[in-house]
DNA sequence: AAATATACGGGACGCCCATCCCGTTTGTCT
DNA sequence: AGACAAACGGGATGGGCGTCCCGTATATTT
C-alpha cells in the first residue's frame, strides 16, 4: 500500500469533508466544489486531489452517515421489534431529511446515483433496509406485495413535502398517511 | 395589438411547440434548447425569438396540456361525483406523468417553478385541484386535514416510482396504497 | 415586380462549473 | 540543518448551455 498521509493532509482533508457535510446538508448538492473549498479555507486542488470528482466527495460523506444508520436500523430492530422497527426507521429517514438536503437531492437522483454509492458502501443499507421492511412484513404490519422501490418512493414524498413549508404537524400527518397506506 | 404573425413563423412556432413537447416528454427537461431547434428543423434563433427563455418554452407546452386537464378534473366531477373524482384525477395524473418526463421533472423542481406557471395560467389548475379535493373530503372519502401540498407529494411518490421500473402493477399498488393513506 | 418589413439561421458571446496542472511551500526523515 | 518527497493554491483548460445578434432570405404589400 502506500504511506499514511502528511499530517497537514490529514487535517484538510478532515476539514473538507466536516465543511461538504455541512454545506451539501444546508444547501443541496448544487453547491460549486470552488465554494466548499473556499469554505474550508483551502485551494480547489486540494478538494479534488483528496476527491477526484464532486461525486467522491459526496460519496465520502454519506459512506460515513451510512454506518451510522445502518446501526440505527439495527437498534431500532432490537428495542421496538419487527413491527414497528420499519415505521421508526422511515420517520428517523424523513428526519434526516429535513435537515440535510443533500441526501434529498441524492434521493431524488439530482445530478447522481444513490443507489450505486450504497452497493459499493461497507454497511449494507439497502440490506438493512430490506431486513426491516420484510420483517415488518412478516410480522403484518406491512402489506406483502410493497417493495423497496415504494418504500423509497414514499420516502422522497415525505421529502418532498417538506420542501413546501417545514412544519411538525405536516411531517407527521405524512407519516400517518403512509403508515395507513402500507397496512396490510 | 401587432400584426398577425408571417406565414412560416407561424408554421415554425407551431413545429417548435410539438417537437418540443415531445421532446420534454420522452427525454425530460433537460435536453438542451439547440437539440430542440435542430430536431425541428429550425436554427436556434427561431427558437429564442419565439421563447425568449427555455422556461417560456416549456411554460407555453403546459399553459396547452393544463386546459385539457382541468377540463377532465370538470368532466371527472361531473361523472365520477366528489367521493371518486379525486382519485381517478389523480390516477390520471400519474399516468400522464408515466409518459411525460418534463412534467415529472417540473414537479420536482428540477430547474424551474410548476406553480409560478400554473398560478398565471387561464386556468386554474390549482384551483381545480384543490376543488376535487375539498369536494371529496366533504364527501367523507378523503381525511380533512390534509392538504394539497400532501397531495403534490403524494404524486410526486407515484411519478418516482415509475424510474425504478415502469410496471402496471407497481402503479396500481402505488394508488391503492396513496387511496388507503389518505383514507380518514 | 419592386419595396419593405419580417423572420430565418447559426455563429458568437458570456456564464458556470468540474477537473487538471505546475510553480511554490511545507512537512518529514536522516 | 539540509534534502527530498508530499501537498498546496489557484489559475488555466475544456465543455455545456442559454441567449443575443446580424447578415441573409423570404413573405407580404402596393
Amino acid at each position: 500500500m502506500s504511506r499514511p498521509l502528511r499530517a497537514d493532509a490529514q487535517r484538510n482533508r478532515a476539514r473538507v469533508l466536516e465543511v461538504a457535510a455541512e454545506t451539501f446538508a444546508a444547501e443541496g448538492l448544487s453547491v460549486p466544489v470552488h465554494e466548499i473549498a473556499r469554505r474550508a479555507g483551502v485551494g480547489t486542488g486540494t478538494v479534488s486531489r483528496h476527491f477526484p470528482t464532486k461525486e467522491s466527495l459526496f460519496q465520502a460523506i454519506l459512506l460515513d452517515r451510512m454506518e451510522q444508520l445502518v446501526r440505527q436500523a439495527a437498534d431500532l430492530a432490537d428495542r421496538e421489534g419487527p413491527a414497528e422497527a420499519f415505521f421508526a426507521f422511515f420517520a428517523a429517514l424523513v428526519e434526516e431529511g429535513a435537515a440535510n438536503k443533500g441526501l434529498v437531492d441524492a434521493l431524488a437522483g439530482a445530478g447522481f446515483d444513490f443507489r450505486a454509492v450504497a452497493e459499493q458502501s461497507r454497511y449494507d443499507v439497502m440490506g438493512a433496509w430490506r431486513g426491516l421492511l420484510e420483517a415488518a412484513q412478516r410480522a403484518g404490519t406491512i402489506r406483502g406485495d410493497a417493495d423497496l422501490a415504494d418504500v423509497k418512493a414514499l420516502l422522497t414524498a415525505c421529502m418532498d413535502r417538506e420542501r413546501h413549508g417545514p412544519d411538525r404537524v405536516a411531517r407527521a400527518r405524512m407519516l400517518t398517511i403512509v403508515r395507513d397506506g402500507l397496512r396490510p
